[in-house]
DNA sequence: AATATTTACGCAATCGTTGTCGGCAACGTT
DNA sequence: AACGTTGCCGACAACGATTGCGTAAATATT
């Protein structure tokens, strides 16, 4: 790993190394002809700048960091390719942190962060955090945070989410219309942002159509796979059992998918089943798979530019915005009308 | 983003910078009573040190770098998780890069990662990969690399891969087993080591069993869903069909699914469909998907140790391996033997 | 008491690069 | 001839941290 240094350049020319800097840097100040003789050697030796060193000048990384959940998981993958494809095009290096939907290593991976000198964060917390004096303190020393899809109101910054509200009431509308009457709702963890939001849009849904709301028929889950089975298993065990189940992520899906099959309870006859999924394959389930969807691709974009734009605009007046994007509601045969 | 520096709590306490780094290092010629009056005042700055300073003094970066084709495919996401949790425990970080199967952005990606000075490099070649110069020369300037999943053989250094000979003689086998005789591979792009490696079991396999081996029953196809949906078009539109098709992607098996559903080609009575893949949802399929996993999580986390051993041994003598990590065939309806 | 050793700390160089300053020529201007 | 201007370049410091070397004072040894 011997790369030529603007030291070898010089050393070989028989320059200055600030002769050498400023003609790659093309000044004025320099000869032509000078600069001509500097290019060639740097092409020979096949100089690159050092962008350590030129981060330790300025004070600034040319990298971001991202803290996810879990990267293996297929709407935060999306996202994080989004991002990808932004920070690449304006120059920025991506930095991945995943916390496991742990605040303990939440809270890590943002030391970490910080003392790496990241020059901004994009965060969606994880499932365990409630409080974010982390994040606060981050935020108050300066470090430009943008967070997507899993948010806190209690720092003041740009926010690019889905609109969870919407999604929730048109996805419970559709379920309502579908001839269901007995709608679980299957959410995720109550600290989280979406968690509430969809909550609302599916309590909205159902009191538009005039069906009572009955908290029997909500249950929260974290992302351990016990818990949701545990979860799923007294929803079932109920008096008043639901006809139609409502998730909110691509794991719970996927488990009560998998749970109902297991019971050979038909699916859509005797349970309607729809989620907030980003699965590329919902059409090649058995039975394929309404969503309602979130555009995780265009969700991380939004957030890297947004990010990246703090980033580089030392305005000290930054309008906050809370960037919502539209969910789309695909319809297919689980939550398919019944006309027997 | 004001960080306090070692200088800062130097001139706080009227010492020297020398003084208060070995101080913080707990160096032994420090007076005992000096140490805990800096590191008193290190907590109350919230000191942290300087890892961009850290790097430029040491000449590396703590950092290591990972290209994959996509970030947004089960197994690379599955991959990085792996490769994450190995980085983060020995105290690295992981820089994102994805290739997206271009050979022009794969060394755009390398020079970046040179000039960017990560410690190691991680890569899974790109589809349309055919020569490796600029991996040859970053290697031969001592730039530990790793390959995993798709290598290079030009390149010697450490591979981890999946038993991909293996796991494709098992799966032609069980399908031989299962009563098919017309078995269609679709292969990838037939410059990746995983493709040829896969294509020999295949046909291995077809020997052992005294199956003909027919060329027109081998396809490659990009990582485009155009292309896709063109050669299995061929595929099916070839005088003798086949009664089973052994594809090689996820993104492959899942094209391929829907098409055949979409032509009511019945699946496995008509064609017997099988892949390679590592969705987590093959089970919830309709029908569910008959599948040679490999082990994703566990090739990024050996590539991983393999590198960080690579980048904190100066052992100048190293005995490069080829880890082959087992693959495993899960048989489900997809591939059920039909006895009418 | 004179010398040797230990203790505890500061100075300055270093990593690669850039910015500030200054300087030395070779001009042009009066 | 004396002065100002311009072109071109080098020395030095700085970014934050570490480290080899030097050294004063305190202590130990003879």
């Amino acid at each position: 790993m011997e790369i030529a240094t603007i030291k070898d350049i010089a050393k070989a020319l028989n320059l200055s190394t600030s002769t050498v800097s400023r003609a790659l840097r093309g000044s004025y100040e320099i000869n032509p002809e000078t600069k001509r003789i500097v290019l060639e050697c740097a092409e020979k030796l096949n100089y690159r700048p050092n962008p350590i060193a030129l981060s330790l000048k300025e004070n600034r990384s040319r990298a971001i960091g991202v803290v996810v959940p879990e990267i293996d998981n297929p709407f935060f993958s999306q996202a994080i390719n989004g991002i990808e494809s932004i920070a690449y095009n304006r120059g920025y290096h991506v930095v991945i942190f995943q916390s496991h939907e742990s605040y303990d290593r939440e809270v890590v991976n943002i030391q970490h962060l910080a003392s790496r000198r990241v020059d901004g964060v994009l965060i969606s917390l994880s499932g365990q955090t409630t409080h974010v004096e982390h994040l606060k303190e981050l935020h108050s020393k300066g470090m430009p945070i943008v967070f997507f899809d899993r948010f806190s109101d209690e720092i003041n910054t740009h926010k690019v989410v889905a609109d969870n509200y919407q999604g929730a009431f048109d996805g419970t509308e559709h379920l309502i219309k579908s001839g269901k009457k007995y709608i679980a709702h299957l959410a995720a963890s109550p600290t989280l942002s979406i968690t509430r939001e969809r909550i609302s849009g599916y309590q909205a849904a159902l009191e538009k159509h005039g069906i009572p709301y009955n908290e029997d028929f909500v249950k929260y889950c974290n992302f351990s796979i016990e818990d949701m089975e545990k979860v799923i298993d007294e929803l079932l065990s109920q008096p008043i059992l639901p006809d139609a189940i409502f998730t909110v992520s691509d794991r719970l899906a996927m488990a009560c998918l998998k749970i109902l099959k297991k019971r050979n309870i038909r699916i859509p006859e005797d349970m309607a089943l729809m989620g907030f999924t980003n699965l590329k394959v919902a059409e090649l389930l058995s039975p394929s798979f309404t969503s309602v969807i979130q555009p995780a691709l265009e969700m991380g974009q939004r957030a890297a530019e947004l990010l990246l734009d703090m980033v580089e605009k030392k305005s000290k007046n930054p309008v906050y915005q809370t960037v919502k994007l539209p969910t789309e509601l695909i319809i297919r045969d689980s939550t398919k009308i019944v006309t027997d």
